[in-house]
DNA sequence: CGAAGGATTGATCACGATCAATCGCGGTGG
DNA sequence: CCACCGCGATTGATCGTGATCAATCCTTCG
């Protein structure tokens, strides 16, 4: 079950750990974020090539296997993580059972970025994941020399809370069809951004977890999804869904 | 209709304005910032004294009258406000007329502390409002100098980020009397936060602003509402509602 | 081949939406 | 002074979307 983690990835020869919060050895070649893949498209891009070895003597490599536990709510942030490959499910349980799933990270994402004492949700790997992990004491010395780096994060904080706002007009205001398509498109659109194709979206995760994240149960994601291929908006395909005429979906995904 | 605009201030004699996008006079005395109410709720609780009279002298401060949009969704964010009286609604509207409002702003809260390229929502005033406003070069140039500020002003995109995942147990997972529950228990902790008493909740908006906060209708916040008097949890009072039993709405809201 | 877990489909139910009438209050003008 | 109007809030009757309950189906894995 781990020949699937073999993405191509930069640095760090070992075999992905079979249990989460593995090693990461401090050694790392002082060009692991030079080559980072995911740097462009993180907050490590605000950074100059020597500020990056800096960084980078930071950074450890940490990999969680699939369903780890990766934070747990309300627990003290005394790391925070970097996503560069796989996916992450962020969410809180009620008392009762109830899950609200806020979002799922991808390469490029911040676990931690808004620095609060404490994880205000839970956050578990979908797939295997990759993560650069920083100590938050060492992480926040680094940035006390670095204002733009800490500009940058700030930058990212309100990006976060856009698509925050974007996901309460789904939830509070939109009809079950529509948060579907909504969600496919931010996919879409989100993977075309990391540079992936706009037709095959890939969905490592279950109905339960779309289902979690909208707002709806399980069989309504389901069934809408059927209801989708019977208009030609899509194909289900093996792990993930082949949009066909791009204008259809946005057209429910309203503009 | 503006007698109830003096509920104290610091500074700042004139009267105020019908209209909105009033003066606001640079001359300002350099204790506002240092006399200002809302200062210790608020990110200025950051700044030295000295730096307190460097940021007074490049704020305005700006009323505008009820019901008199401040910002537009889509605007450039090139001014920045700091609310210091009565309360604001942030809100985006759908093509076809549906809103959902993000939550209300009061005295301590920031509009556009994330510092966007544009605002992403509507803002308006639901009551006359009194804010401190800054220009966003001037701002951000004080910034440049001030990362302490920078990094409170981080730590509150934070803590709005937290609010926004706490909307979104509720939006999507919580039943409409869960919601308002919810909705008056956290508006309690609120006030209570910024000195008022933990009793007498002063709703300034209407029922159609909290439905179109809460994901529900008029019809259904009237009716939960009346519910909520039944069960004896709270009497409703002209401009907002007595709590009673704290502990009732408590468990509605869930624990 | 059988078990387990996710996904789909169907039948029915209920929560909250919609449609509609009335109430209550504050403002305005005869 | 009071009749009237407008608007927000409340209450009632009915409807419909999405939830719930339940039965396969499909794929993967032992």
């Amino acid at each position: 079950m781990d020949e699937n983690s073999a993405i191509a990835m930069p640095a760090a020869p070992e075999a992905p750990a079979p249990c989460a919060h593995a090693h990461g050895r401090g050694g790392i070649p002082d060009s692991v974020c030079a080559a980072c893949r995911v740097r462009s498209v993180s907050v490590c891009s605000a950074l100059e090539p020597d500020e990056l070895r800096d960084l980078a003597a930071i950074a450890d490599d940490v990999q969680f296997a699939q369903r780890t536990e990766i934070v747990s709510e309300g627990e003290a942030v005394n790391t925070i993580y970097n996503i560069t490959e796989g996916t992450v499910r962020t969410y809180r349980l009620l008392p009762d059972g109830r899950r609200q799933i806020f979002g799922f990270l991808m390469a490029g994402d911040f676990l931690g970025l808004s620095l609060p004492e404490t994880y205000g949700f839970s956050a578990d790997a979908i797939t295997p994941v990759r993560t650069c992990r920083f100590t938050r004491s060492r992480f926040e010395a680094f940035l006390e020399s670095k204002p733009r780096l800490l500009r940058r994060l700030h930058d990212a904080a309100g990006h976060e809370i856009a698509l925050a706002q974007d996901h309460m007009v789904l939830l509070g205001r939109r009809t079950a069809e529509e948060k579907v398509a909504g969600f496919l498109v931010g996919l879409r659109d989100r993977l075309q951004r990391i540079g992936g194709g706009a037709v095959m979206i890939p969905l490592p995760m279950t109905r339960e977890d779309i289902a979690d994240h909208l707002g709806l149960t399980i069989e309504t994601v389901s069934r809408i999804f059927t209801k989708l291929v019977r208009q030609r908006a899509l194909i289900i395909v093996p792990g993930g869904v082949r949009l066909l005429g791009a204008e259809a979906l946005d057209r429910l995904a309203e503009g």
